[in-house]
DNA sequence: GGAACTCGCCAC
DNA sequence: AAACGTGGCGAGTTCC
């Protein structure tokens, strides 16, 4: 069960309807792009089989499941490697079976692995990706939907396609799929993020001082303090991009969302020959630790058991108070109610609890400024479009002559008259990201302006 | 032939 | 004592 307040209630209403014009608006598609990728993709996925089916391990896996032998079967898959081939499997899944997802997999090192695991991706980006980009376009333009009534925590959620999860990380499948994505003519695609709305949000409920003196001072930086405690490392000049990276993804927002130091342990241990980390020096981490007095695994866990203890009772004592405390309140009342005038009830575990009136507000700062922002450009009358909306990202198709003019005042919007509107906001400094492609130029070349 | 389920994987 | 939050969607599979 859940209920809203007025002023929850008005925030939907406006929000659906400026969700409405966005989803109207539409976004250009490359749909010969498309087409001709959709089609590259496929010979490529049958070089990959071609050279899978050479494996004899693969020859055995049709015998033993004749016609029925399909390549995307997982249940086929695990019963190859974990019965046949006599792998023993790293991990299960939710319902207590052998696990054949990519994490399974990367343990058994083999070939023909790794070439399954490659068609696989390759599948995903031409189906789930370019097909459904396809399928869906109309008039060269594609419409995603965006629903505000979908989510426990009062989040968005997007389908037909999911606009929300358009590949970014991986280099190769982001060029492939967001070269799909184009300006109108004249135009820049691109758009702006909220930088970590959800630490600056959360910070709005437990008032940590040693958070809100991270956010207050801009020569600080929380997740490379945090990924020099993980990876002892005491001088700041020797840490690379990547070894903050790792603090911040594998220690710091685990932590935030209730995960504990044994998981965090793996994962930043892993990272540090899959990513192949060194100091700045060149000197390599497992060296570097070694040096340290971090000879095994089981030394490394115990120091980040250490390291979170630091992170709970030393660093954010506060935040380790309010989580407490909030859930105490939950258990009592048996709801808890947002910051933007939401209330959660029902049955909830602890982790969502805490996590839930974060992760619903944060998103609700992006929808109150895309609200402002489309509306401001309607009545602009401008050429430049909103065409969409990822949890902290508005994504837009600016004309060049407007795109200062738009920028400057999004700016404001999103870091200024918010802070009027909700004034608890004034607490917390507020920033974002703009990153746009150039004139006439595909979604894949969007980069940072400074 | 479709509903419901499992599994895997993309995003924030 | 236990241990990561929110979605959408494709393919395979099972059940009716």
């Amino acid at each position: 069960m859940k209920s809203i307040t007025k002023q929850a209630y008005q925030l939907m209403h406006e929000g659906i309807l400026a969700l409405a014009e966005i989803e109207r608006n539409g976004i250009c598609i490359d749909i010969e792009y498309c087409e001709k990728a959709k089609k590259e993709l496929h010979k490529k996925i049958e070089a990959e089989r071609t050279k899978l089916y050479e494996f004899e391990e693969v020859k055995q896996w049709k015998r033993r499941f004749g016609v029925t032998f399909n390549l995307e079967s997982s249940h086929q898959l695990a019963k190859v490697l974990y019965e046949d081939m006599g792998c023993k499997p790293s991990k299960m899944t939710e319902n207590e079976n052998p696990s054949v997802d990519q994490f399974a997999l990367e343990s058994i090192d083999h070939p023909m692995i790794r070439s399954l695991l490659r068609i696989r991706q390759l599948e995903k980006t031409k189906s789930t990706y370019l097909g459904n980009i396809v399928r869906e376009t109309v008039n060269r333009k594609l419409h995603p939907f965006f629903n505000l009534h979908t989510v426990k925590t009062f989040r968005s959620s997007s389908q037909d396609p999911n606009f929300q999860n358009i590949p970014v990380r991986d280099p190769e499948i982001k060029e492939i799929v967001r070269r799909a994505f184009i300006p109108r003519p004249g135009h820049r695609i691109g758009g702006s993020d909220y930088k970590g709305i959800e630490v600056r949000v959360a910070c709005l409920y437990h008032q940590d001082p040693s958070m809100l003196k991270y956010l207050n001072d801009p020569a600080s930086d929380m997740h490379r303090d945090v990924s020099m405690d993980c990876y002892m490392i005491e001088d700041t000049e020797l840490v690379t991009k990547n070894i903050r990276y790792c603090g911040k993804n594998k220690f710091t927002f685990p932590e935030f969302y209730g995960d504990y130091y044994k998981n965090c342990a793996k994962a930043l241990w892993d990272a540090i020959s899959q990513m192949g980390l060194k100091l700045t020096d060149g000197t390599p981490l497992k060296e570097h630790l070694r040096d340290k007095g971090i000879k095994s695994y089981q030394r490394f866990e115990r120091h980040i058991e250490d390291v979170e203890y630091r992170f709970w009772n030393e660093k954010f004592p506060v935040y380790k108070q309010w989580k407490e405390d909030w859930y105490r309140a939950y258990e009592k009342k048996g709801y808890f109610d947002t910051l933007t005038g939401f209330r959660c009830s029902g049955v909830m575990e602890k982790n969502d609890v805490v996590n839930y009136p974060v992760q619903g507000v944060a998103f609700h700062c992006l929808l109150w400024s895309l609200i402002q922002l489309q509306r401001w450009m309607k009545q602009e009358k401008l050429r430049s479009k909103i065409i969409g909306q990822v949890h902290d990202e508005i994504t837009k198709d600016l004309h060049n002559d407007e795109f200062m003019y738009v920028l400057r005042n999004e700016r404001k919007i999103m870091c200024e008259d918010i802070k009027e509107h909700w004034i608890w906001l004034k607490i917390v400094p507020l920033d974002i990201a703009v990153s746009f492609a150039g004139v006439d130029r595909p979604w894949n070349e969007a980069e940072e302006e400074k």
